[in-house]
DNA sequence: CTGTTAGCGCTTTCAA
DNA sequence: TTGAAAGCGCTAACAG
């Protein structure tokens, strides 16, 4: 029963200062049928004469008219959304990720909503059920999958259903479940970076490994662990310490190392460089002048940790490539599961000289 | 004419293995009306017969239901969207805020969908034109607002289309328009910077300031300055340059200012830290030893930039609270203005020692 | 308290 | 090509 539902012929009547002029408005303004302005403004080909088409544009303009994409989506049964899941978006690995599953995205005329985990696997499930409200075209899921029966299970289980239900799901992690995935080369990369370390000469080393679940951390240190032993340089699981994958874990990791068994370690290696930068903190203030006294390693290579000193030996990740290699992998047709490995780099720098 | 519109008679034909469940398959399953499981489900108070509630509720749970938000927006008028516009989101400055935003509208149950800028002025406009599309309840930009009276008033327009059709804007940037405010105490916080240093000896300054028509750090660089001014230190043009936000932006002013003008030279003000790091690694090529020869200070407290040595003195804002001030004030009623100030703290550490 | 029935804004057959 | 009309999935009067 609203007024536009009235028969043309009550005509002129005074039409207030629009809200929000729906495709109605603006059809009746250019005096075309709600089809044809559908069809000049969202629409498919050109099916429409263009001196009407014209007349749509026209009247979309004055009226200032947007079109309504909860109404699209419902209408065409499919949104324009890409759901991104991140741990915690504040922390410089996730958020140039997030930056490159944005720009890409863009490019593909998506939007993309995001959500936090705030590091906590239990709100995985939780968010993954969220976001399957809005029908996302599409879901990536960046972050380390854990060593958690329970709670991998759970998730699983609510990604299946929403593949079931058509939408396609993409993890930037270990390829430990059946779905698309960008599958960084941690343990691959961490061996190279222990070759290239003792190949300077370090040949008592320590590790600082990030939450034992965490399946990146793990992969992290049993590769760097794993080329060593190869190597013939052993490290025991003493000088293995485990922290939080944050700067205080490192700085709380390398005090629990040097109280335990320090005695001739000539490196530390950290599973991240946000450990690592927590971890010169730490050894720092216990006096030791990194570089000379003691070698230090990380991963990741973070962009705005690159000006540490002194510079930091690390494995470089293109961050930004991976966001946008995910989402690519995640518009791809087909049921495919395909899984895109990406390897890192490892860059010598200053915190680890030749040993003499 | 598909098959669930057939009369009940029709009776038990296979259904399917369900691609979505709608409310309508959720209302069949249990055996009520859409109303009675749109109102167990997602409707308002207890209005519901508690059995029937529970049968609603168990068979949307059998057939794994999960309610279309982009209908739900449509049938209801209103989203449960905030968008959100940064410059960068892998700069921390911006990924802190943004943590704050989503953490806070996630309590209050909203949806944040977010697009960047890449720090093209440009796009604002364009970027608010596309996110209308999503009826957002609130639209949250933040970034610094530029001298481009041109873009301003692009961007200015189409905020206020937006919040004439029923949105609401919030800024986090300075009050140069009339839409709510989380404004930044940039001015006064590089003041009171400025009083401190000269309290710690400081005689012979200068400044590496932002763009030249970003407010931010026109802001930082014209509180610093005019304090020293008032304290009797007068700060020549010649040793303020100005280079792009960023670490590289830092590195190359630094080095201009080196070439320029840098006799007697004490003390490098950066307006913000990412820049000061950059600075600090060019000062660092160039020989000197920072804390000793010259001392440095920045502006934000960024988390990970902590840990540089030596430690940078800086202003701290409380970035996370910033982004969870705007979700409030966007979410607040009526249609004031409001204006909300947020103080920056300084923070001295070894970067500006005292001098002697 | 429950069910019927109009919508919401838009797309898409289907005829004309 | 254009327009009428039937949906899309859900909510919200409005009767019962």
């Amino acid at each position: 029963m609203t007024d536009t539902d009235q028969p043309a012929g009550s005509g002129e009547e005074f039409i207030p200062p629009a809200h929000m002029a729906t495709l109605s408005d603006v059809a009746r303004e250019a005096g075309v049928s709600l089809a044809t302005a559908s069809r000049s403004l969202n629409g498919s080909s050109r099916t429409v004469r263009e001196e009407y088409r014209q007349r749509v544009l026209a009247a979309a303009h004055r009226l200032n008219y947007s079109a309504n994409h909860s109404a699209q989506a419902v209408a065409r049964g499919t949104s324009q959304t890409i759901a991104l899941i991140v741990s915690d978006i504040a922390d410089p690995y996730f958020s140039s990720i997030a930056s490159g599953v944005m720009r890409a995205a863009e490019d593909q005329g998506l939007v993309v909503t995001m959500s936090i985990t705030e590091r906590r696997p239990e709100r995985e499930a939780e968010l993954v059920r969220a976001m399957r409200g809005m029908r996302p075209r599409s879901l990536i899921m960046v972050g380390s999958r854990r060593n958690d029966p329970r709670a991998s299970r759970e998730l699983e289980a609510e990604l299946a259903a929403y593949e079931r239900s058509g939408g396609r799901v993409t993890m930037i992690a270990q390829p430990t479940m059946a779905f698309r995935t960008v599958a960084i080369g941690n343990v691959g990369a961490a061996a190279e970076l222990a070759g290239q370390l003792v190949g300077l000469g370090y040949r008592s080393m320590a590790v600082l490994g990030g939450p034992e679940q965490l399946l990146t951390a793990r992969d992290r240190v049993e590769g760097f662990v794993g080329r060593c032993a190869e190597l013939g340089v052993e490290i025991h699981q003493r000088r293995i310490v485990h922290g939080d994958f944050t700067r205080d874990g490192g700085f709380v990791a390398a005090a629990e190392l040097h109280r335990r068994d320090f005695a001739d370690v000539d490196l530390v290696f950290a599973v991240n460089d946000v450990m690592a930068v927590g971890a010169m903190a730490y050894f720092r203030t216990a006096g030791l002048v990194l570089g000379r006294d003691l070698a230090i390693a990380g991963f990741d290579d973070i962009e705005t940790l690159r000006d540490v000193s002194p510079a930091l030996t690390t494995v470089a990740l293109p961050l930004q490539e991976i966001g946008r290699t995910a989402v690519e992998l995640a518009l791809e047709a087909g049921n495919n599961h395909r899984v895109v490995p990406i390897e890192g780099s490892v860059i010598i720098r200053e915190s680890t000289p030749r040993r003499t």
